[in-house]
DNA sequence: CGAATAGTGTCTATAAGACATTATACT
DNA sequence: AGTATAATGTCTTATAGACACTATTCG
């Protein structure tokens, strides 16, 4: 018990701990009209064939770079067009059976994907609805299903006061197809029409020129991210329904 | 490079990457009316002399705990009254010039405290204005600023949104007071007479039935936070004032 | 033409923000 | 009395939410 000072390993490395750490990736997407998840089977032991988060251990580089290299070995996903944020850092000494394992947990949020090819190391990756995890009927790996909770409602509140919605869609999009992420994930409906009027008074997105009539009906103007505004929070947010406003 | 498998180590354990895991803690509080931090000056190399972010290495224990543990061991602050979050983890590979160390930041709010006792490790710990260090006329050692930086502004945004303002304040305390916190974290005015309607309105406080004139003129009730509420949201939201709403 | 979706307008309730006024202590 | 702070009230403007209506395509 002799570890006192703060970095004092340089003479003390006897009582210095050392742990593996690993990225576990969240990927959302908004896929055949729901909010969908990556997960693969575990090929080894422990938890073998259990689903899972895609990640692994990091390496000689910075852990968002660990995050994105694992989600191209593991599924050929393209991470040039990926949102991807960390979202939270799980280190409870019990979390996995072989030993000390520190993962921090990433978000990454990705325009409708198809379904993944298998990676460079045969992990078989897929899709799964969100709400499955999220309300138990699949149970994953470790500590996923927390891992999984937490950050889809990081992606929730924050449609609130960002204009990560974007991410979900593709580089153009109509704002039918915005408010469908909106609804998409929070799994509420939203007013077409006041959701028309706050979007365009928020005033992030500019329009391309181009119209498209993809979903039928009279055509639709197409739009894009306002890329200077992308980091701002929005004003006035778009706040999700509450039920209850106050007790 | 056949590091492929999630997790695959048991039986490729020759490429898997071990690091030292720290906690460093942002350690806010009020104190002679304006937001303050709490630092240590570090002892040994490297950076030997400079201000730097109280904590230490993690060890047998989960990531809560290992902060609680350092704050208690270098400033004697009894953990009790005290909020602990998770704030972000800090992965680059050159952050550290002795080598690989992963550190998983924690904010900490706690109501005004007096100068810190040494603590166990002699390690010199004291307040300094949480400004200093933000505008850059207090130089930390590492990323430790980046690290402030992010803590406060945690801070600041989640006064907008729960009831973490009164983590700054003791067990009871007058609408005065708690407006107080938000203007001084915030560092902005805020309307006196608009708070005090807002502030019940969001009905997350409860009134002690005491009485107070500790801040002179007429007697100002007593409340606290009332714990049913605690971790809810905010409704209406406490927003703080917008320079240019819109552009 | 009807069906479908896009986009605009209108009304009401609520909340934000500016600011006046009254209330109750202390010296 | 005078000063200081607490607490309430009033008015204006902005936003939220419900919902009617018009516009433009397709088949």
């Amino acid at each position: 018990m002799s570890i006192r000072r703060y970095y004092g390993w340089v003479s003390a490395s006897s009582v210095r701990k050392t742990c593996a750490v690993a990225v576990d990736i969240v990927l959302l997407t908004v896929r055949e009209g729901a909010l969908q998840i990556l997960l693969i089977d575990r090929g080894l032991s422990p938890q073998q064939g259990w689903p899972a988060l895609p990640g692994g251990f990091v390496l000689d580089e910075d852990l968002p770079d660990a995050a994105e290299r694992e989600l191209k070995e593991e599924t050929r996903i393209d991470p040039a067009r990926l949102h991807l944020e960390q979202l939270q850092t799980y280190g409870a000494p019990s979390r996995d059976p072989r030993g000390r394992v520190i993962s921090v947990a990433y978000l990454a949020l990705a325009p409708g994907l198809p379904v993944p090819q298998a990676g460079t190391d045969a992990t078989n990756a897929r899709w799964e609805h969100a709400a499955a995890v999220l309300d138990g009927r699949v149970t994953l790996a470790f500590d996923h299903n927390a891992i999984v909770e937490n950050g889809v409602e990081r992606a929730r509140s924050k449609l609130e006061y960002t204009t990560l919605a974007t991410a979900f869609c593709q580089e153009e999009f109509t704002i039918s197809e915005l408010r469908r992420v909106y609804e998409i994930v929070w799994s509420t409906p939203v007013d077409a029409r006041n959701f028309y009027r706050k979007v365009m008074s928020a005033n992030f997105l500019v329009q391309t020129g181009r119209h498209t009539t993809r979903d039928g009906g009279r055509p639709a103007a197409l739009f894009r991210l306002n890329e200077e505004r992308a980091s701002d929070l929005l004003y006035p947010a778009m706040l999700r329904p509450r039920l209850m406003p106050r007790s």
